[in-house]
DNA sequence: ACAATTTTTGCAATAAGGTTGCAATTAATT
DNA sequence: AATTAATTGCAACCTTATTGCAAAAATTGT
């Protein structure tokens, strides 16, 4: 099993105390956190900008993936499959609980394919759906 | 045709100027608009105050509707449908332009349907696309 | 294991984005 | 046209995010 030491190593990442900690929050929790949750987590070990810092930097390396929202917040959740270096394919349905609030990757649940109009070219597809969890049913 | 003036009446509000050249600004543009982008076409006539709760009174209203996105903007468009007060209808793919960062509505292609796990509960889906549309082909 | 180098962090300051209360103005109602 | 109700603008405020720079920590080579 992959160590947080190793994933930062294999991004070429140097591994830090908040680094390994940011990363731990993400491989405990399997939805996706936002920035205000890592904060809460962290905020008597680090600094605010550390954390848009480490955000920023595990995005650009593949670790994790933002996830579209209908408010505006950004949430990240990390990336199951393999990632590249600014190529992310995270192709599966996020779920947004409105009861609960909270954002679940739903592994499962391949993004369907659409076919587009003439002359759209697709790059990358993301869905969301609202609605109530397994928890909160 | 309707009038700004009956979209607003019909939705039981008062009939402003600030109101109409925003409404008016959604109907001439056919893509997605960021509260940026009405700001800029209006901060000689209005206040960004204003500009901030009008959105949002449409948006209560269903009259447009807002856009996920993957950074953390909000969007809005007209809902082409009969949306109705707090409830949406807007079930199309929204397109967005990473060429000129333009957001389009695709009212033709629908949200397809995705099947949730078990005790899922689905309320409201949403799709985002990125590519490049048909102009920056 | 240690010194040199590179990278990361924290602090402070600043910017950007959004909200609230209240008085003044404008629209709707009679 | 006068009264009432709703909307707007201003100012202040708050939250969220970004930047520059010196200090601290991690990596590299020996």
């Amino acid at each position: 099993m992959k160590t947080q030491p190793d994933i930062l190593k294999q991004s070429g990442l140097s591994v830090t105390e908040s680094r390994k900690k940011i990363l731990e929050l993400f491989l405990e929790s399997d939805g996706a956190l936002a920035h205000a949750d890592i904060e809460k987590n962290t905020s008597a070990a680090f600094d605010r900008v550390t954390v848009y810092r480490t955000l920023q930097t595990f995005v650009e390396k593949g670790i994790i993936h933002q996830i579209p929202t209908i408010d505006n917040s950004i949430l990240y959740a990390l990336c199951k499959h393999n990632c590249e270096q600014g190529h992310h394919h995270d192709d599966h349905v996020h779920f947004i609980c409105s009861t609960c609030d909270n954002t679940i990757c739903l592994d499962e649940v391949t993004v369907p394919d659409v076919k587009l109009p003439k002359n759209f070219t697709k790059q990358q597809a993301a869905m969301v759906v609202t609605g109530t969890c397994e928890d909160c049913k």
